[in-house]
DNA sequence: GCCGTTTTCGGCCCGACTGTTTTCAGTCG
């Protein structure tokens, strides 16, 4: 894929000619850049297929664009870019990436301190030379080297199932004031998105500023960025940095809206809001020529008033669902209260914290139909993988259970290791013998393309399998996910029905959304599991749901929203 | 540099907060 490379270029060059001064430019190739970052296919591909014209019939890109990319495509370089990366110094665009330094103080520390990188920039506060510039001074000064410590503490972002416990606390130390209406949370965290750069919570009150003084006074933050009547910003004490906005009850569907975004989304949908004669903003949409409003207090009435059908947060990234709110087209995503079960889980007997039937009970009370115990087999030592033999005797035991815990229905499987060459570690006169057979990929991450895509073809070809564990093995921050062809293993999915795993732990969340969405079009179906490795952890089973609506599913893709009785039309072994 | 039911030229999302300056530019989301 060319698209993240190409997308890095053109982000870079914004930031490059934001630096000089350039009006409007920078704001064009940033546009370039998040369209085609977000792009389902390969530009490459798109221009093998249809040259330039394809090119031209993406949003944002134009003539000059389109031969950038083109160049790209046959040179492997821009040489309008390498101009630029030579007339600026390497390091400079790293400081844009300090909190309270934009391009235009950029500009003004390079050309008048000569800075070049965070380096320099620090070696010039210890002097107190920023401060003397102008338009800086000393309070400047000491954000901006707040704004280094941060970057340095590191500016990676946390993951969905650690942020939304945190907000969810916020909310409800919040919910205690009595001057709060309405409070909900907002931005990528009420999208779901799988990492969160911050928290937004939005409040409506008539008093504001008792709001703002209770939040900016609750014990776990650490420092108060921004406070204003309507916004104000802290960083907590965990290095997550929270957003709060009054609103006027009025107008909080308008807010929510605007706050929730996605940015693309937002623009796209104010775009359509000024082609009707409207004016779309955080305070209401209101009508351009009289100024009146004529919706705000819903999100539902604004999308209405705009011709659209209610969109979901999940859905909200300018994937096309603006254009098929339209027609009333989008899809009735995927709910919690929708799944009936979890084909992914371990035990004692491998690397699990709980006996099964401590799970099994558990699982039951977490509300839970069915699920099917998966242990790790033999490869995977570090596990405490089980063989052939230990596999049939806690298997036995497993289904042993049935008789003694009445109310849910638990079945005997295996997560079963895939081999770097795709052989799999238990043989197929063991495999049959199991309800459900998971088979996951555990080592061999580093594998080429090829190889990986020929080892995933094996593997699944194998009539035994099932489930697709976690298939790109990607953990989030960790490690990247395995290289292998997607298209050609999803569509091997379909036609052998196998069934794809939505992950929901927390760093895997795997498959992510986008590969969600692609496997949809092709045709295939999946199952939510939580992958528990201890009774708690099926709590986490919302997170591998948000990410199934991420990627558009509906309860029909999902397996596991089926009832018991319905099981055997998609497992060739169950016994009910 | 992109784009067009206001436009092939002249717009480009828009409002809050901060700090420096003293009426506003820069930054952020």
């Amino acid at each position: 894929m060319l698209n993240y490379d190409l997308a890095q270029i053109f982000y870079e060059i914004a930031d490059f000619l934001d630096i000089e001064g350039v009006a409007w430019k920078p704001q064009a190739y940033r546009k370039a850049a998040r369209t085609i970052e977000n792009l389902q296919e390969d530009v490459e591909e798109i221009y093998n297929e249809k040259g330039i014209k394809g090119l031209l019939e993406i949003e944002g890109i134009g003539q000059a664009l389109a031969e950038k990319i083109e160049e790209y495509i046959h040179t492997g370089e821009l040489k309008d870019y390498s101009k630029l990366k030579k007339s600026l110094p390497k390091g400079i665009s790293e400081l844009l990436e300090i909190g309270g330094l934009g391009p235009k103080k950029v500009a003004v520390l390079y050309q008048k301190l000569k800075i070049k990188n965070i380096k320099e920039l620090e070696f010039a506060i210890k002097k107190n030379k920023v401060a003397e510039m102008p338009g800086f001074g000393q309070k400047t000064q000491e954000n901006i080297l707040a704004g280094i410590q941060l970057h340095k503490h590191g500016t990676e972002r946390m993951l969905l199932g650690e942020a939304l416990p945190i907000a969810r606390q916020l909310v409800s130390e919040l919910k205690k004031l009595k001057e709060a209406q309405q409070i909900e949370i907002a931005g990528s965290l009420r999208r779901k998105k799988e990492t969160i750069g911050d928290i937004d919570i939005l409040i409506s009150s008539k008093n504001p500023v008792k709001v703002m003084d209770k939040f900016t006074s609750l014990s776990y933050v650490k420092r108060i960025l921004a406070k204003g009547p309507t916004k104000s910003s802290v960083y907590l004490s965990s290095d997550i940095q929270v957003d709060l906005r009054v609103i006027d009850p009025k107008v909080f569907g308008a807010a929510l809206q605007y706050f929730t975004g996605s940015k693309e989304h937002n623009i796209k949908l104010r775009g359509i809001a000024q082609n009707n004669g409207y004016k779309l903003s955080e305070y209401g949409l209101f009508n351009k020529k009289t100024g009146k409003l004529v919706a705000g207090k819903t999100e539902e009435e604004i999308y209405k008033k705009l011709g659209r059908q209610y969109i979901e947060p999940e859905l909200r990234e300018n994937y096309n669902e603006i254009e098929l709110a339209k027609d009333k087209k989008l899809p009735k995503l995927v709910e919690l209260k929708d799944i009936k079960g979890d084909f992914h889980m371990h035990t004692i007997a491998s690397d699990g914290a709980n006996t099964a039937e401590e799970m099994a009970l558990a699982a039951k009370k977490f509300g839970y139909e069915y699920i099917a115990i998966t242990d790790h087999t033999k490869y995977d030592r570090i596990a405490n993988g089980l063989n052939e033999k230990e596999m049939l005797e806690h298997a036995k035991r497993i289904r042993d259970l049935n008789k003694k815990i009445k109310g849910i229905k638990i079945f005997a499987g295996a997560e079963v290791a895939i081999l770097a060459d795709g052989s799999l570690d238990f043989p197929e006169d063991v495999l049959k013998k199991l309800d459900i057979v998971v088979a996951s990929l555990h080592s061999g991450f580093k594998q080429d393309k090829d190889a990986a895509t020929k080892r995933v073809l094996k593997a699944l070809d194998n009539k035994y399998v099932d489930i697709f564990g976690h298939p790109t093995g990607r953990i989030i921050h960790q490690r990247e996910p395995i290289k292998f062809n997607m298209p050609e293993v999803l569509k091997l999915c379909k036609e052998r029905k196998v069934l794809l795993e939505i992950n929901s732990s927390p760093s895997r969340l795997d498959l992510k959304d986008t590969d969600i969405k692609q496997a949809i079009d092709i045709g295939c179906k999946f199952v939510i599991d939580t992958d528990s490795h201890a009774a708690s952890h099926f709590y986490g089973l919302e997170y591998g749901v948000a990410t199934a609506r991420r990627g558009w599913a509906t309860p029909d893709h999902i397996v596991n929203t089926k009832p018991l009785n319905q099981l055997h039309r998609y497992f060739r072994k169950l016994k009910l």
